[in-house]
RNA sequence: CGCGGGGUGGAGCAGUCUGGAAGCUCGUCGGGCUCAUAACCCGAAGGCCGCAGGUUCAAAUCCUGCCCCCGCAACCA
């Protein structure tokens, strides 16, 4: 007599294996198990499906930087991907790779099933070519008639290429979406996506590549690989068995359309327009939702290797345990704006929740049971009027957490769990347990009040295990207590009377000071930084580590001079120096580079020629106070063109830790042109 | 004018679509309590809701202009 019960298909986007994903990469993993999670425990057949996307020109030139294969690349950091997936607990049940033979094979088929059709056709891709640049323009972009980005002139040129045509499909999604408004979430997303793509009309997608190898061939036309889209957009269909030529699986059947793709908000054009209009061409049902989360950003400026303060899952973990990284990520995100972590932040959330309010309240109430009951837990029903408010509020959690979980608000959600634990710690303050137990008359009463409690935690902790579920295993284990079926968390008294809880409890969450934590960060930021620095020196051959700079210097305890010291460079012959020609340069001109933030362009004479050379220095020196001043220049630096301006030489600059410039400058007057040596 | 997000008590955010007494968590201060991880409970202080105009009986919310921050892109020769 089983009842049938209803299916739910949920997949995050798939990782792009180009690197490490840090923890805002990862929120999305989590975010999605914790849906997948409830869904489950509220009785669907859940079907959760994640994994890595690994095609694409980055891949294939940071594969070749780091001197190896594509495919070793990429098995490298998809394996490292799902070793962190793993590490958050997230309970995935497929995990896909772009580079499995059967979607590879469903791709192709996909390919040719839409060219016949005629849905892609061949064509040729048009317009303005800068040779140098490499890049493709229309007539729209050029600057008088010339390249907008180094200002050479341009010729026509084609280059064949394959095309989607997205116009055919276009009115059907407008009415779609028109008719189907859950179907982009957050709705402020809808507009963008039919005001900004849809409504001017969709230009036909490109959907093949010849500039590159690392991709699906297309099978008809080897020359081509498949575009990363088409490609990585199909997982989530040959991931559950889809068969373009013949019978999908069982799972498929059953499975799709998904009900819910959760992703990053920079991606929910392909997933709400391109997607949808392939899924239209292959005659197969939309999904039903596509939500477009916020990012989780850094607040101590901007993330980067060199300056060792990017935060990864792992390194969290080390620090605080996997449900309180769980906790934070799921809690502290917005729904529509963007959520901010700190290693301080993250700190308070874990003394002030998880500590204080939950570990603390789980604690006592363990306590109170041994030192008056021996760990035995009895109902005697001894009520009292102020027990209602309690049984209300934690019977009526259940309702308020589904409600929030089915408008995907899950840090909602999780903040009316918690308002279940402080109700508890309240009654605790209502009914002060440690004033009834002086009082031998008062024993079934202080017996009922222990039993409120234990049962009260438990109907929470039953409520967590979507968000934490270790948690869960560790709370329901120091009661003695068991999970629940759903339906059942709204039922109080269900805690077997008699029962005995732990003898000694133990401590969920240790309160951590911000300050010893801080000096743990600092050695993990120390270690990222050597690490960046060894990758920067295999490989740039002259560069050096740290040239990350922006002007958020974080933290401020520089009081002391510092003295820098960098990884030393291999040696280097007098003939390699001779090679490098410095001399003196008067800056005649100089002004600001338009489109960029950083630069400055300035033309500075040198002996009897004048050199254009650009540099990053907009934030360190204005552009009239350039004007003038005599500077250390190389001056045989092969032309490059920055912003889309040419420069011809660099002006060497001193940099301190955090990234304050100063320019090199003669000690004693010296003219232009002057040899340095 | 490259694209996008944002500026609300000390910190992090909600509220803005659908104008109508400015809210949540943390921190601070005061009090209570002592079962507990210096935890818990109660109370208080603290905000011209970035600036300037406009619409309205009424603006954090709608309109216009400006300033500042952040992310992406570009790029730091």
């Amino acid at each position: 007599m089983e009842k049938i019960r209803p299916k739910y298909y949920i997949t995050t986007a798939i990782a792009y294996t180009s690197g490490k994903p840090h923890i805002g990469n990862t929120y999305e993993a989590v975010l999605a198990d914790s849906i997948a999670r409830f869904k489950r425990q509220q009785g669907y057949e859940v079907f959760f499906q994640t994994g890595t996307d690994e095609h694409g020109q980055k891949i294939e030139l940071k594969a070749e930087e780091a001197g190896i294969t594509p495919k070793e690349f990429v098995d490298n950091v998809s394996g490292e991907i799902r070793r962190i997936w793993d590490l958050m607990n997230t309970s995935y049940d497929k995990f896909i790779r772009t580079t499995d033979d059967y979607h590879e094979k469903q791709v192709q088929k996909i390919f040719k099933k839409l060219y016949d059709q005629g849905d892609i056709y061949k064509g040729y891709y048009e317009g303005m070519y800068c040779t140098p640049c490499e890049s493709f323009f229309t007539e729209s972009q050029l600057v008088d008639g010339k390249c907008p980005d180094c200002g050479r002139p341009v010729t026509p040129a084609k280059e064949e290429a394959y095309f989607f045509k997205m116009s055919k499909y276009a009115q059907r999604l407008i009415d779609h979406i028109n008719t189907h408004p859950e179907f982009i979430q957050p709705v402020s997303r809808k507009n963008e996506m039919m005001n900004n793509f849809l409504l001017p009309g969709l230009q036909d997608l490109c959907v093949s590549r010849t500039s590159f190898k690392w991709g699906v061939p297309v099978d008809f036309d080897p020359r081509h690989v498949v575009y990363v889209w088409l490609d990585a957009l199909t997982n989530y269909i040959t991931g559950i068995g889809y068969e373009c030529d013949g019978e999908s699986t069982e799972q498929f059947r059953t499975m799709w359309p998904a009900d819910l793709h959760l992703i990053g908000k920079d991606i929910i054009r392909f997933h709400t327009i391109y997607w949808p209009i392939f899924l239209m061409a292959l005659d197969l049902p939309l999904p039903k939702q596509v939500f477009g989360h916020p990012w989780l950003l850094q607040g101590d400026g901007k993330m980067s290797k060199s300056k060792g303060n990017v935060i990864y899952a792992d390194d969290l973990v080390s620090l605080f345990g996997v449900d309180a990284v769980r906790y934070f990520v799921l809690h502290e995100m917005p729904f529509e704006n963007d959520g901010v972590i700190t290693w301080e932040l993250m700190v308070e959330r874990m003394n002030s929740d998880l500590a204080n309010t939950l570990g603390n309240l789980v604690n006592r109430t363990i306590s109170m049971s041994n030192k008056y009951f021996g760990g035995v837990v009895t109902n005697t029903g001894v009520q009292e009027d102020v027990d209602d408010d309690l049984k209300a509020v934690v019977t009526g959690t259940l309702d308020k957490v589904a409600a929030k979980m089915e408008d995907l608000r899950v840090a909602d959600a999780i903040t009316e769990i918690f308002n279940l634990f402080k109700r508890c710690n309240k009654y605790i303050d209502e009914t002060m347990p440690w004033a009834l137990a002086k009082d031998e008359s008062k024993k079934d009463r202080l017996a009922t009040v222990l039993y409120n409690l234990v049962e009260g935690i438990s109907i929470g902790a039953c409520l967590l295990e979507s968000f934490m579920p270790e948690t869960t295993e560790r709370i329901l284990a120091q009661l003695n207590s068991s999970r629940r079926p759903y339906e059942e968390l709204k039922t109080f008294g269900l805690y077997p009377s008699g029962n005995k809880v732990t003898e000694k409890p133990e401590i969920l969450f240790q309160r951590l000071d911000v300050k010893e934590v801080m000096e743990k960060v600092e050695v993990i930021q120390a270690a990222q930084r050597a690490e960046a620095e060894k990758a920067a020196g295999n490989e740039a051959e002259g560069q050096n580590g740290g040239n990350d700079q922006d002007g958020q210097a974080s933290d401020g305890e520089t009081a002391e001079e510092q003295v820098i010291d960098l990884e030393p460079k291999a040696e280097i012959t007098f003939e390699d120096f001779e090679k490098l020609q410095f001399q003196v340069g008067e800056i005649i001109a100089c002004e600001e580079v338009k489109k960029s933030k950083k630069l400055l362009c300035s033309q500075v004479k040198i002996g009897n020629q004048v050199k254009q050379i650009v540099s990053g220095i907009k934030a360190h020196y204005s552009a009239e106070e350039m004007v003038g001043k005599k500077v250390m220049v190389l001056v045989n630096l092969k032309p490059a063109k920055l912003a889309g301006v040419l420069s011809e030489g660099m002006l060497l600059c001193a940099e301190d830790a955090d990234g304050n410039l100063s320019l090199v400058v003669p000690e004693r007057k010296m003219p232009s042109g002057a040899e340095i040596c």
